[in-house]
DNA sequence: GTCTATATTTGGATAGAC
DNA sequence: GTCTATCCAAATATAGAC
């Protein structure tokens, strides 16, 4: 049907537009991410984008969306058969990793770091559902204690933050994870 | 002298300035601030801060300077004759709690969180040099192989972005600071 | 020192023609 | 769907009078 050839060329469309924000997001900082610019590169007046989207804000959300839904299909791919320490291992390299290659995402998802914008109450969710994934994993390997759970998240996410902020595409916190599982995990045994 | 006297309302004037950016800061957000808004709440004319300032750089680097001089001087409030865990508690709960007492300094100084604004390198040596006394203290009870040093920063940044970010004005993670060293201290132990 | 007035730039967003 | 033409709102910064 027509409708559904028009709909399909209107999610490409939606797509560059993401496309092209990142693009810009990476290169000129968030500071330059706006209709202006995003049509700009597009070639485009930057009226048209307004039939894809609402404003600056939808834009913003639905690259918030875009970048929770890529970490959750990260998560997703680990092995769930692992042991205890490899399954910590396995999951703070792969969410220091994903935040270490592509400092715009990470800002935009973790660092509240966007002039002007947070994530609207449904754009925010897709991050909870992220959240409550990471409590089930640890769940399932018998860490589900509060406390537990809030030094997990604050030994990750400082790795993480480290890791972008002062070598950016290099290893120097990405090499300490063995280190700091293993003093996680032994800080439980008497 | 008249120069003295001049010279002293000069640097008054100049710290009214910064104290009501940072006002501003905390109360709307970092991207308010600006030479309009900082002078509507003067009740002065937008141009004449520029006879105090050179401009709005100017204002945020003289704020991040003076954001990081008081980090040094709360280090330096720390006793010297601790013993190596008490030390590091001491060091943890001093660095978390300045950082949570105050979340707008919190970003300007730690999450480059500022749009359109990064320090001079002259405002940026005042963080190195608190990088350096920190790496002294911890040089001091034995602390100074790079991978330590790394997972102290780590472990310590992430505590206080936690804090901050997900629990304001608590204590979730605050009180995670001794179970979090006596983990970092066990660590090297065989 | 401080003001008024203004230049300049940069955004988001809308109306209406095609 | 896309464009042109605007509108409107901030924000930095400067010139020049008092």
């Amino acid at each position: 049907m027509a409708t559904a050839r028009v709909e399909s060329r209107r999610a490409a469309t939606r797509a560059t537009i993401i496309e092209t924000a990142w693009e810009i997001a990476r290169t000129q900082g968030w500071g330059r991410v706006g209709v202006r610019e995003i049509a700009a590169h597009l070639e485009m007046a930057p009226s048209s984008l307004y039939g894809y989207f609402a404003g600056n804000d939808a834009i913003h959300d639905a690259m918030f969306i875009a970048g929770n839904h890529e970490l959750s299909v990260r998560f997703e791919s680990l092995p769930t058969d692992l042991d205890r320490r490899s399954m910590l291992i396995e999951t703070a390299r792969h969410f220091v990793a994903f935040c270490d290659e592509d400092p715009a995402r990470f800002q935009l998802l973790f660092q509240h770091a966007v002039p002007g914008w947070e994530p609207s109450p449904d754009a925010y969710s897709s991050a909870v559902d992220n959240y409550e994934h990471m409590r089930s994993v640890m769940g399932r390997v018998g860490i589900s204690d509060g406390p537990s759970l809030d030094l997990w998240t604050a030994l990750t996410s400082g790795l993480a933050s480290q890791q972008v902020a002062n070598d950016h595409g290099g290893d120097r916190w990405l090499r300490l994870i063995e280190t700091a599982v293993d003093m996680f995990l032994r800080r439980e045994s008497t």
